[in-house]
DNA sequence: TCCTTCTTTGATCAATCTGTGAACTTGGTT
DNA sequence: AACCAAGTTCACAGATTGATCAAAGAAGGA
C-alpha cells in the first residue's frame, strides 16, 4: 500500500462498479467494491477506507442506511450516487451523513474531482495527519515516525502496517487480514511476510508496539 | 440498524412460511424466505440479517446443520421451530448455537414476542464487540478479557469457550455439545479436555463463571 | 546498466497451547 | 455409611504457532 487511499465502492450494478473501479485505480486510489448494502457495511467496517462510494439504491438496505451504519462509531468520507436529480433523496442521503453527492449518469472524471475534494476538505479536518500511540507518533502526511521522541525511518509497508494498526486500536487482525487490507492481496499470499514486518516494526518503534494473540494474529499493543 | 429489522425465515412448508412472514411484514420487519437448508445457509450468508427463524425439519440438511453454519463466522441470532415438544431437540437446538426456541403449532403473537425478546438481547450489546457478565468481560475484536478490572490472559480455546458461555445465558450444554460447537470437532473426541479448558477459564475468570450441572454439562453462572 | 534498498520467502529453532490419562475429590443414591 | 458415577485437578508429550535469520527476488534511482 502506499499514500494512495483506499476507497470502498458500494453498488449493485456491475457494470458501473467495474468503470468506477477501473477509472480510480487508475487514478491511483486503491479500490474495494461490495454489490449489496449488508456486505457494503461489513467491507467498510473490515476495510477502514479513506472514503466511500456509495450507491443510493441497493439490494438488502439502501444505501442511507448503509450511510448510517457505518458513521455509527466514526466518521468516514461518504459520496452517494443517486439515480436521479430527486432532492428529497438528496436531502436524504446527506442527513444520513454523506459527504457529498453525484446523480447519474455521471462522468468518471466529475467522481474523480468530488473525491479529491471531499478528502481535501477531510484531510484539513484536526488530527488527521498525526497518529500517537504511547512513546509512538507518526505523522502520516510526511510518513514520517518517532519513537520516545527520536525519529526513526520506516519503510513504506512498515510504516502502513504501523498506521493500520495505530487506526484499529484495540483490534486484533489475522495475517491475512493484515495481507488483505495493508497490502491489498486477494489471498494466499505468504504468512511470514506479515512476520518479517510485525519483527522489523517492533525493532524500529519498540517490541510492545505490535501485541501478538497466538493463534489469531497481532493488534496494536495495550 | 434501522427501526425494520431484517429477519430470515428457513421453512420448507410453505403454508407455514407464508403465514409467518405476513405476520412478520405486519410487524414491520424486513422477511425473506428460503425453502431448504442450502439455500437457508445461502440466504443468510448474503443477506445478513438481523434474526433467522428456522425450522427444525428441512430439506437438504437439518435446521441443526443450518444453524451450526450460520454461526461459523459470527453470531447472528437463532429462533428455532421444533415440530414437537421433542425435550432432545430442544437441547440439541440450543446446542447448535440457537438463541431460543418454539414448538409448533405456535402462535403468530408468541413468534413475535420471542422475536423481539432475542433483538432486545441481541442489541444490548449491538456488534460493539463486548460481552459482560458479573465482574467478567470480553472484548471479541482485541481478544482480551478483564476479571474485576483485572486484565487476564485467554488463549484461543478458552476464550472462545467464555465467550459461547456469554453468547448463551442461562443455556446447559453437554460436552459433546460444546466440542461441536466451540471447537468444532465432529464428535467423539475426549470429553477431558472440555474439563481441562472450563478449569482455565474458571481460574481466569473466577469460580462461578461457569456453573456445572451434575449429569448434564456446563452452563453460564448465575 | 549497476547498485542500493526493500520485500518476500523458506528453513530452523523457540515458545506456547492443546489434548489426554490417571489420580483424586465431590455429589448423589441405596 | 458405603458405594458408584461424575467432576476436578494435574502433569506432560505432541502438535501448533511464532520468532528469527539468511538469502533470493523485485523495485527504483544514479
Amino acid at each position: 500500500m502506499s499514500d494512495h487511499p483506499t476507497i470502498a465502492v458500494v453498488e449493485d450494478e456491475p457494470a458501473i462498479a467495474a468503470a468506477v473501479a477501473t477509472r480510480l485505480r487508475a487514478e491511483g486510489f486503491n479500490v474495494h467494491i461490495a454489490v449489496d448494502g449488508p456486505s457494503g457495511v461489513a467491507l467498510v467496517e473490515q476495510l477502514q477506507p479513506d472514503l466511500v462510494v456509495l450507491d443510493l439504491m441497493l439490494p438488502g438496505f439502501d444505501g442511507i442506511e448503509v450511510c448510517r451504519r457505518i458513521q455509527s462509531d466514526r466518521h468516514v468520507p461518504v459520496i452517494m450516487l443517486t439515480a436521479r436529480g430527486n432532492e428529497s433523496d438528496l436531502v436524504l442521503g446527506l442527513g444520513a451523513g454523506a459527504d457529498d453527492y453525484i446523480t447519474k449518469p455521471f462522468s468518471p472524471r466529475a467522481l474523480v474531482a468530488r473525491i479529491h475534494a471531499v478528502l481535501r476538505r477531510a484531510h484539513a479536518a484536526p488530527g488527521s495527519g498525526r497518529l500517537r500511540h504511547r512513546g509512538v507518533e507518526l505523522d502520516t502526511s510526511g510518513r514520517t515516525g518517532t519513537h520516545d521522541g527520536v525519529a526513526v525511518h520506516l519503510t513504506v509497508t512498515e510504516f502502513d502496517l504501523a498506521a493500520w494498526f495505530l487506526r484499529h486500536p484495540g483490534v486484533v487482525f489475522t495475517r491475512e487480514q493484515l495481507l488483505q487490507s495493508v497490502w491489498g492481496y486477494p489471498d494466499g499470499s505468504g504468512e511470514r511476510t506479515v512476520d518479517s514486518h510485525i519483527q522489523a516494526v517492533r525493532r524500529k518503534l519498540g517490541p510492545d508496539f505490535v501485541r501478538t494473540v497466538h493463534g489469531v494474529g497481532y493488534g496494536l499493543g495495550q
